[in-house]
DNA sequence: CAGGATGGTTGGTACTACAAACCATGTCAA
DNA sequence: TTGACATGGTTTGTAGTACCAACCATCCTG
């Protein structure tokens, strides 16, 4: 009710949008939604299975699969860690590095003609909104009256 | 590059951060991300199989299985329209509506942590820069097309 | 060393999604 | 009017996603 579920709708309505679009231009690439996230995440991070998992919101058994057709298609790298002969961590190959970096130049420039609609303040303010909200911004040094 | 990028990488972290908020209340109604937005789109449309698909951006052997699935659970009903007898239009059950109101609510209590970060204005504001963005708003300041 | 905790994988199930093949119905043109 | 084509959905087959439970292997503690 009221007006204030505007933003909450808006969130959503932006979220499926954003959502379809890196959808399709991961289908260009065969790959799914999660393994585009997959790569994102690695490209700066190195992280075990379970910890990337819990990145991910996935159950560690996903993981297993998810990894095993990325690592088969050259994109990761599996490494068992010397110390702890349990762990194995996860780290993307520069094949899969070039493919993630393409595929983020592609993700900005098929967001530009949406965030283009914008003036340059505009677009600065929404940035700073938007990390707020995620609570990115710690709290944002706002015009607090 | 440059900072332009910040609002790209804020709209997607942002539409990550919300799809894992809408998977997570959907799966406490044993209701997948798809299955979600088919009561959503169903709440106020009343469409045949192919719009459907059309809305959702899936091919239409897709929504036969998501539609079958949805109505062996009593959530949405098929009907054959009598004047073009190969047209299936599916539509919301009242069990389905009362589903989907209740999930809604939830969706936006649970986004109401994130967004009461921010002042009346700003939420307000956010919601015009997203709306702008999404190009619902023709301009900042609309007017006639 | 025994017992338990931790890290990953495997096996089983259900769902999602697509493409191709397929019926049934509708439409149009000769 | 009928044959050819178009349209609307379903079926079938395949691959991927995701979970849970059960399972090995390795580590850690008492």
């Amino acid at each position: 009710m009221s007006s204030d579920d505007a933003l909450e709708d808006a969130l959503v309505r932006t979220s499926f949008r954003v959502a379809a679009m890196l959808t399709r231009i991961g289908a260009e690439h065969d790959l799914s939604l999660t393994q585009l996230r997959l790569l994102g995440i690695l490209r700066d991070r190195r992280p075990r299975m379970t910890e990337l998992a819990a990145f991910l919101g996935l159950d560690k058994s996903t993981l297993s699969g998810l990894v095993e057709r990325a690592e088969r298609r050259g994109l990761v790298a599996r490494g068992r860690s010397p110390e702890d002969r349990r762990v194995v961590d996860v780290s993307i190959t520069p094949k899969g590095r070039e493919l993630a970096e393409r595929i983020q130049q592609e993700i900005r420039a098929a967001l530009a003609p949406f965030t283009s609609r914008l003036s340059a303040d505009d677009r600065h303010l929404l940035t700073q909104l938007l990390d707020t909200v995620a609570g990115k911004t710690p709290a944002q040094h706002d015009t607090a009256p």
